[in-house]
RNA sequence: GGAGAGAUGGCCGAGCGGUUGAAGGCGCAGCACUGGAAAUGCUGUAUACAGGUAACUGUAUCGAGGGUUCGAAUCCCUCUCUCUCCGCCA
């Protein structure tokens, strides 16, 4: 959520910046100014009869006292009642418009509208040489690793299941990327998948993404569609942090659930697009002044992860138009598919500065004021997709079959499956 | 799932219709004492919204929502959660 003390003070400098991810935004800020105006006088009228109110009270000592200003006392009531009325109306009307209202980008943040205009950083690694690049669920499937055929019957479509060496690799990815997060001093935590309306809303799922969420049948719960949620909400118990135990740094391997709504057709086959998968996901909690350096941190913790599997990446820079709702900054890791020729996305890593902060009311204590923090994701990384990713960039020319990577073999206990 | 008990500030805990935003203790912070520390003493220590350059002022909040009342942490209703016992169960 934004600032509204902001957008009242400065409101052309918001516009300026929410008109770089869509135009529709600068009228809605006009809106917010006006209902936010009616709201404050009438809290102001409200407040005055509330302690006038207060006041007789507080004058009358026994029962019998009462009866001198029994019917003032209800008169100034009636009016309150329908002040208090209105602010809940004008506070709903509010509300209708700032939740729905996506972070600031910061002023490093490119211009643009798509994709098309994201910014490439850099990029790691060899792409392999191969004569006729296999897609992975060919090679997997012939190699009976994965199953898409019998799995849909069990689930529909968009679900697979990995079979022996193939479920053994998945294991291995987790624990390697838990174990490259533990070296770098993150706290590891195992959080349920199903999580409260409450903390979505926090994050920013909720309530403009509703559709992308799987929602459990008459309650608050969903099924998280990334652990950016549980990691990021668990401090949100409106309990300051200390200064001291900042920046937090905190990962999870959950499995992640979406329900792909919208995207009807693209990557029907194969891995990238499941309504299930594992990430390992990576989460920093920080002072405000640091969160574009613990972002730069949270990007090379992920990029160290693709560098150690040796797979070909590259790290792009989001344009306003192309970013995520709670984002202000954000990095997309892309990893190379032979079979595709091109790069996808593997890890998208952002600095939500106090967005989410705000929703959630997630605070530290700093000379005895309660701040907001700033908080980070990123994934570190996505399993599925990796695993798919090992698949393309480790098969072998000549006959059906890859490579282990390096790391995973001691854990693998092969170097090769064919 | 059945029966009972409970939910008060960072924590423990008093209050059971008015002077209580909330006693007391612990914790924490500052100051004094000390060569330094411990102990001790003093002082301070919730959050949100609105107004004000500010000091500050007003309002709201004692699990959540609603009700009774001139006035509610205190009385009534609903919901949520926690604990204990029983049942069931990875």
């Amino acid at each position: 959520m934004l600032d509204l003390k902001l957008i009242r003070q400065n409101p052309e400098a918001v516009k300026v910046a929410l008109g770089k991810r869509k135009l529709e935004y600068i009228k809605a800020i006009d809106e917010l100014i006006i209902i936010d105006e009616k709201k404050r006088i009438i809290q102001q009228k409200a407040d005055e009869l509330k302690s006038e109110r207060n006041n007789l009270s507080k004058s009358i000592k026994s029962k019998d006292e009462a009866i001198n200003i029994q019917a003032q006392v209800k008169s100034i009531n009636a009016q309150i009642q329908v002040l208090d009325q209105e602010q809940i109306t004008l506070n709903e009307a509010l509300e209708a418009i700032i939740l729905y209202m996506p972070n600031l980008p910061s002023a490093d943040t490119p211009d643009g509208k798509d994709e098309r205009e994201n910014q490439e950083i850099h990029s790691w690694g060899n792409k392999p040489i191969l004569n006729s690049p296999k897609p992975h669920w060919e090679i997997a499937e012939a190699l009976g690793i994965l199953d898409f055929e019998n799995t849909t019957r069990l689930s529909g479509s968009r679900f697979g299941s990995f079979i022996g060496q193939g479920a053994k690799l998945q294991r291995a990815l987790i624990q390697f990327m838990l174990e490259e997060a533990a070296n770098a001093n993150y706290l590891e935590l195992s959080p349920p998948a199903i999580i409260q309306g409450q903390i979505l809303r926090g994050t920013g799922q909720l309530p403009k993404f509703a559709e992308d969420l799987y929602h459990l049948e008459n309650t608050d719960q969903y099924l998280i569609p990334t652990a950016e949620v549980p990691l990021t909400g668990f401090y949100a118990n409106g309990q300051a942090l200390k200064e001291a135990d900042l920046p937090k740094k905190l990962c999870a391997y959950t499995p992640c659930f979406r329900s792909e709504a919208g995207a009807a057709g693209r990557d029907t086959r194969g891995l990238i697009r499941q309504h299930q998968f594992d990430k390992i996901e990576l989460v920093h909690i920080c002072k405000p002044e640091d969160s574009f350096s613990e972002h730069e941190k949270l990007v090379r913790q992920a990029e160290n992860i693709l560098e150690k599997l040796e797979l070909p990446y590259r790290r792009i820079l989001l344009c306003a138009g192309d970013m995520g709702f709670s984002a202000s900054k954000c990095y997309d890791l892309e990893v190379w598919f032979p079979s595709q020729n091109q790069y996808r996305e593997i890890s998208s890593c952002s600095n939500c500065t106090d967005f989410q902060a705000r929703r959630l009311n997630l605070k530290f204590k700093r000379d005895q004021k309660n701040e907001l923090v700033h908080t980070l994701n990123g994934s570190g990384l996505a399993v599925g997709r990796t695993w798919a990713a090992i698949v393309e960039n480790y098969q072998l020319d000549n006959k059906l079959g890859f490579k282990i990577p390096k790391v995973l073999q001691d854990y693998m206990k092969i170097s090769e499956l064919s």
